[in-house]
DNA sequence: TGATTTTCGTACCGTTCCGCATAAAATAAA
DNA sequence: TTTATTTTATGCGGAACGGTACGAAAATCA
């Protein structure tokens, strides 16, 4: 494995590093969104990076560390692809039935299993005892919400009168969580369609 | 601690029981719901029950049966919940608004910090990993899809036009699923009913 | 070339984990 | 009382856990 040269940037003094931090911390964030935290353990993290423990170690900190970027990383990589999506041409209706088929698809993905969404399926369950991730799981879907909320008041007319774009954002965000759960537990992609239509239905009225 | 003794039972040869197996397994629910199933340890279930480790063994099996108990029991109760509130007397959208209102109640408790709905909260992070979970969970979403839209369904007339129970019944439950996951981020009882009122105006139409 | 700096790999530390072996205690039957 | 049976309590054992010390390796700088 070679590193990758930056131009412009000073060569660091030492050895240089064997692996790219991103990628290792992509293969982080499989093992954790597979097993969830606590059963995810340092061997199960130095097997899916292919770095022993005191590189993990020293690249991301400890194990908790190392989960709290993978979230990080998720929820803002989440965010970017709402804001696509939600910012593509087209009706709420038809922006909206685009976004949840990307997000089905992403939640059916893993190679042993369907996997949901990486927040909703490994923080959910550790944010009662832990404050961190709870407050990151509190913003992200804040943030989802603020997103959806603006896209749907952001054209006069185009949802039946007297909705209310936040309230509707907010539930907007909930088919993303049934999807997700539902996902996990092993819905196929009619199912989980047959869910986002009939909620867009009710968000956009029907058509 | 004295056993109880059921009038009519043959009493058992040996040394009774010194507690009740239904307190004990609603006390190791009780510590599931707060950790999580992984982060949870037998020393935590011993301390959390009163019982010892080997009592605990002889009377639930090793830890993974002990959980798929709590998890059976814990549906159970919700699925008789449901009914029970299904079932009052009074519209759809009042049925629906105390059913709700219940669920948030239920979601917001706990001693340190609010714990959401238990199967969502703990069993959607095993489920990927373990098969017997995910079964269960799939059943109780189907159920609890089903329950919803057996109450929508049955008085013609009180959707509006066109509704499929069917489709709003899943939507319901998708309601239970974002309550669920926003008590356990913190979110607060204003917070929870907001959402949960305007899901009840889209699925049962505007008043 | 040699010194310096950083990373890598092995091996280890103390702790915690789950499960069980074993014996004492408590009750019913004989 | 004695015997049989079941539940308790203590504590052990092997494995896995998270984390780290330490020396070898690889690069830059002088």
């Amino acid at each position: 494995m070679v590193q990758k040269e930056p131009a412009g940037s000073p060569k660091p003094r030492g050895r240089p590093r064997g692996f790219d931090p991103s990628v290792a911390l992509n293969q982080a964030r499989d093992t954790f969104w597979r097993k969830g935290f606590s059963a995810t353990s340092l061997d199960d993290l130095s097997a899916a990076t292919g770095l022993n423990r005191p590189s993990l170690y020293g690249a991301f900190g400890d194990k908790k560390a190392l989960y709290l970027a993978t979230l990080e990383r998720s929820h803002a990589e989440m965010l970017a692809a709402q804001q696509r999506a939600l910012a593509a041409p087209g009706t709420a209706r038809y922006v909206l039935l685009a976004l949840y088929a990307g997000a089905s698809a992403i939640y059916r993905a893993g190679d042993s299993g369907q996997r949901g969404c990486f927040l909703i399926g490994t923080a959910v369950t550790e944010s009662v005892a832990d404050a961190e991730v709870r407050a990151l799981l509190a913003r992200s879907f804040a943030e989802l919400d603020a997103g959806f909320a603006g896209r749907l008041g952001a054209r006069p007319g185009e949802l039946p009168p007297g909705a209310d774009p936040a309230a509707l954002g907010k539930l907007a965000t909930a088919i993303l969580h049934t999807l997700a759960v539902r996902a996990r537990a092993g819905a196929d992609e009619a199912a989980l369609r047959a869910i986002y239509e009939a909620g867009v239905d009710l968000i956009c009225g029907r058509p």
